[in-house]
DNA sequence: GTGAAAGCGCTAACAC
DNA sequence: GTGTTAGCGCTTTCAC
């Protein structure tokens, strides 16, 4: 009923734990002691306990991540990019949702340092940053992903989106589809929005466009979002512009309930491309995330000596919803 | 730059390893001693090596889930519960996906125990079964979700839906909207699906209906769904049956694509409701994801000496997409 | 080639 | 209360 141990290995084979540990780790052993030895493994059905093995290694092979909340779509990329090369590396992967909160995520990140995990990702909130630099500096690789530091500490990994270009862009396409008044929808003032935001403005203001502030509304919850929404239409705009694809349905909820069609009611464009952004007709401006995934989970197994600072250039996907011209 | 142990941190506050360890773990200390240690954990940085400390226990402190794909919706909820669980019970969760290799399963279960969970949760094929079943025997609760087991080993514990209820209700469903003729298309021969199949063609025969083998279609990847649905749609059905909801847009967007509308040319039922559902009117029976995810959690949390099998009710979600009458 | 023995960082008796 | 000591399961010198 109790597993066997190294020692039980050696007992049965005869043998000391010094020549088990070397057959099970590809040490000079004898051909027929090690056949002796992978018999008793065999017999014993004898699994290596990997948490002893990482005592001496110091840590240990998983990769951890903190992410806000696997339910998003940019998220669920993020999170499959790094599974692909933690598999491919033979690592597994740790997580924890924090839902936006600090508390959960300061456990969550601590918890990982427990762990001794062989990197760390994080996509939330700010509140890490002074223990993920702590433990970069240890010398466990950590990349903050999405998230625009006004000045990135030494050691810390940063992948992100270029997000000004991924507002210039909503802007250049709904002037290309000839609307003049665009409203726009976060969730929460998160940096990477205000850096959206900034954009946006920016290429509107280019074509002679303004975003006054007050066709911007947030909304923390989707049940917030038909509340902001009515207070955005008041302005009668053209253009619904949605910056984060966790509220996509929820603003294309609203607005159906409201009986308004796209494009001819309205534009609408917003951002991570979805699995029904096809069927549906939605343009959106669409983040790598599962390449972001990839790298950050590279970042984390190749541990470079100089801090990477990884930006991802968005991509406009055209569909329909804009009114765009055949 | 290297980490303190216990033992940088007794030395700093004079005092023992021991007594370190107490205060920690809440032994019982003199206050002006604790206070010391507290100090001496502080200025050294301190993180306690979780690794060492389940050497200990015997095991970690981690839920390991090993998983089809995290893409598909129900995976996606049902790991949203186990995390739930796992977080209010202070584990994480460590995932990976075997996207339907039995090679990677294989590797990935087994890679699970080397990190001796505290339980696991597979959801996929038979191929792990025989580590599974030793490694329950051996004290690590194990849960198969949604699998049908023939006869399930004791100690597994397992979590499912009723599927022929699930297939059952669809045959009810379509035929109270007065269709007569329906297709089936599933994604490989999984025993579940078998099991809907059963109960659907159950279903319908009570109703006086047929449900031919021709009538029924498989695809194995999204790629191959187009070429399936224009096998089924010869026979002119009245209605299209998904079977999972990992097929669900391609299958729709295959219909939309023959210029094939719901519900007029087609009814359209498909399983696990999804968040576009309602937007779309698309009519679904829903799994509890959420909560199966949640009660595997549970199951590993508690670890009952029996072994648990729960099944799960299936519900149907009414919307459009089937011609529902007012 | 192989074994004895010293640790890895920590907990848990057992003394004082 | 606190320290000493013996492990937990494993790797890794260092002899032989």
């Amino acid at each position: 009923m109790k597993r066997a141990t190294i020692g039980d290995v050696a007992a049965a084979a005869g043998v000391s734990v010094a020549t088990v540990s070397r057959v099970l780790n590809g040490g000079a052993v004898r051909q027929a002691t090690a056949a002796r030895v992978w018999e008793a493994v065999t017999s014993l059905d004898y699994t290596p306990n990997a948490l002893t093995k990482s005592i001496f290694a110091g840590r240990s092979s998983t990769i951890g991540v903190v992410i806000d909340d696997l339910t998003s779509p940019f998220y669920l990329d993020l999170m499959r990019g790094i599974d692909e090369v933690a598999s491919a590396n033979g690592s597994l992967v740790m997580f924890a949702n924090t839902f936006h909160d600090p508390g959960r995520e300061v456990a969550h990140v601590r918890t990982m340092d427990e762990q001794r995990v062989r990197g760390l990702v994080v996509t939330s909130g700010a509140s890490t940053d002074e223990r993920t630099r702590r433990m970069a500096e240890g010398g466990t690789p950590c990349v903050i992903i999405a998230r625009s530091l006004p000045q990135p500490p030494p050691h810390l990994h940063s992948v992100k989106l270029d997000n000004r270009a991924a507002g210039r862009m909503m802007a250049e396409h709904l002037v290309s589809c000839g609307r003049r008044s665009v409203a726009v929808i976060s969730s929460g003032p998160r940096p990477s929005h205000t850096e959206r935001i900034e954009g946006l403005r920016r290429g509107l203001g280019e074509a002679g466009l303004a975003l006054p502030d007050d066709a911007i509304a947030s909304a923390d919850a989707n049940s917030e979002v038909d509340e902001a929404m009515a207070a955005l239409l008041v302005r009668r705009p053209d253009a619904i512009v949605c910056l984060t694809g966790r509220r996509t349905v929820a603003v294309h909820s609203a607005l159906a309930a409201r009986g308004l069609r796209f494009p001819d009611d309205l534009a609408f464009l917003t951002m991570d491309d979805f699995a029904w952004g096809p069927a549906l007709g939605i343009t959106v401006i669409a983040q790598p995330a599962y390449r972001m995934g990839q790298r950050a989970a590279e970042l984390i197994v190749e541990n470079p000596n100089r801090a990477a600072r990884l930006t991802f250039k968005p991509e406009l996907i055209t569909r329909t919803s804009c009114g765009e011209k055949g």
